[in-house]
RNA sequence: GGGGAGAUACCAAAGCGGUCAACUGGGGCAGACUGUAAAUCUGUUGGCUGAUGCCUUCGGAGGUUCGAAUCCUCCUCUCCCCA
């Protein structure tokens, strides 16, 4: 159930709050990537705690070749697996039907794959995918959809995006069919597709936004292509998706890119950039990026960031984290991760308060600067 | 006292007459990373130069040769074995 709280008056910008059975989630929200059951190296009292976050996600490809399915309805689903409370996101496995292309076939019956990890044959339907996030027990389960590679020319997009559709109707028509197994609701978003191209995409918000689904996702965007075509993408298909319904931008992205896209209506947001990029010494600060691991901050005993928004940003200098880092210490991903997943949830925190007061769109003016900068 | 092995760039270690400014690994420096097959991957690592190129390098000093890190002589140092 989501319900828009205010509406920027000078863009399309919106703060909300999506009320799911494991707890609210306020919007913009950004979601940490947990693909495996697990946010890389942090455990979850740090983020319900110092991260704040509201809402993690999980993965159907990954938790279906590991753990396997058995395990995770034995243990009762993936929240009590993991000793997670508050509400979970898990992705179909479409995204893995694009990056892993080397490994699996599509077919109108669905993605054909082989695992990763022993060759074995596997097969993904827009149905059996619905039945794996019944058992998961995510919050929010996603529609198995065909992600694009960019460039790609348009009859391929056209042609995969028809399938993304009608894969779509198979996936809502299990969806209704079937009940959550774990006694809480569960709610299912569809998936816009259709590469760069105008009219594919405006002909699959129309089809997506026909579902009537819960809330409503983009997809097959930051995989590569300008980031202003990923925005006027964005305004494209937010000129068509419901207004009352949550948008969730999927994969995005730098801060740049999160406030960006509030601006023109995007209400949640997942990224392994936070995670991936601080495990590789990149940092977002608030005085812009840093590539921890550069030699200029070796003898910088100045806090990671003083207006960090964890302890652990105020705590730890950039000295030690930089000789963390460069060893290959663990707890150099661990302060990273943490440090750049509690700036991620301060900024969209931020973004609310600001559309909340009427500031957003000279803050984000602002801001869209100053977190560009690389220092 | 006798016998043997070796000294190569920041470190380790290849190379044994020209294709060597010198394989490879580590370390250093820098870059990439956007619904995570990632605590990963890439580039670079003598000097000058936009590039071709030029200059100085393989313990030291001489020598042989058209040409030497590679062959010869002497010197210095290190390590191993036997007494």
């Amino acid at each position: 159930m989501f319900s828009v709280l205010i509406k920027d008056k000078e863009t399309k910008a919106r703060t909300g709050l999506l009320r799911t059975a494991h707890g609210d989630i306020p919007t913009p929200i950004f979601m940490p990537v947990g693909t495996g059951g697990t946010v890389k190296g942090i455990l979850q009292r740090d983020l319900a705690g110092d991260i704040k976050a509201k809402i993690i996600l999980g993965n159907t490809y990954h938790l279906y070749l590991r753990p396997g399915t058995s395990v995770i309805k034995a243990a009762g689903g993936l929240h009590k697996f993991m000793s997670w409370s508050l509400p979970i996101l898990t992705d179909s496995g479409g995204f893995q039907v694009f990056s892993l292309n080397s490994n699996r076939k599509l077919t109108e019956e669905g993605a054909h794959f082989k695992s990763h990890i022993d060759g074995s044959s596997h097969l993904f339907t827009p149905e059996n995918v619905i039945d794996i996030q019944r058992i998961i027990g995510a919050d929010i389960i996603m529609a198995l959809d065909e992600c694009a590679p960019f460039p790609c020319d348009y009859n391929y997009a056209k042609e995969s995006v028809a399938l993304t559709h009608r894969w779509l109707d198979r996936g809502v028509e299990r969806f209704k069919t079937t009940e959550p197994l774990w006694g809480h609701e569960q709610f299912f978003f569809p998936i816009v597709q259709g590469g760069v191209f105008d009219d594919l995409r405006k002909m699959s918000a129309e089809k997506i936004a026909e579902a009537g689904m819960e809330g409503n996702a983009i997809g097959g965007l930051s995989v590569g292509e300008p980031a202003e075509e990923m925005y006027r993408t964005i305004e494209i298909v937010n000129e068509i998706l419901p207004e009352d319904k949550p948008r969730y931008l999927m994969g995005v992205g730098t801060p740049a890119n999160l406030l960006e896209a509030i601006e023109r209506g995007i209400d949640m947001f997942d990224c392994v950039m936070p995670t991936r990029n601080g495990r590789n010494g990149m940092l977002f600060t608030s005085e812009g990026m840093i590539n921890i691991k550069n030699q200029k901050w070796r003898n910088d005993f100045s806090s990671i960031d003083p207006e960090g928004a964890s302890e652990v940003s105020r705590n730890f200098s950039k000295a030690y984290l930089r000789h963390l880092v460069v060893s290959g210490e663990i707890l150099g991903g661990q302060i990273s991760s943490i440090h750049n997943l509690a700036f991620y949830l301060k900024l969209v925190e931020q973004a609310r308060e600001k559309i909340k007061d009427g500031s957003f769109k000279s803050w984000k003016a602002v801001m869209v600067k100053k977190l560009s900068i690389k220092l």
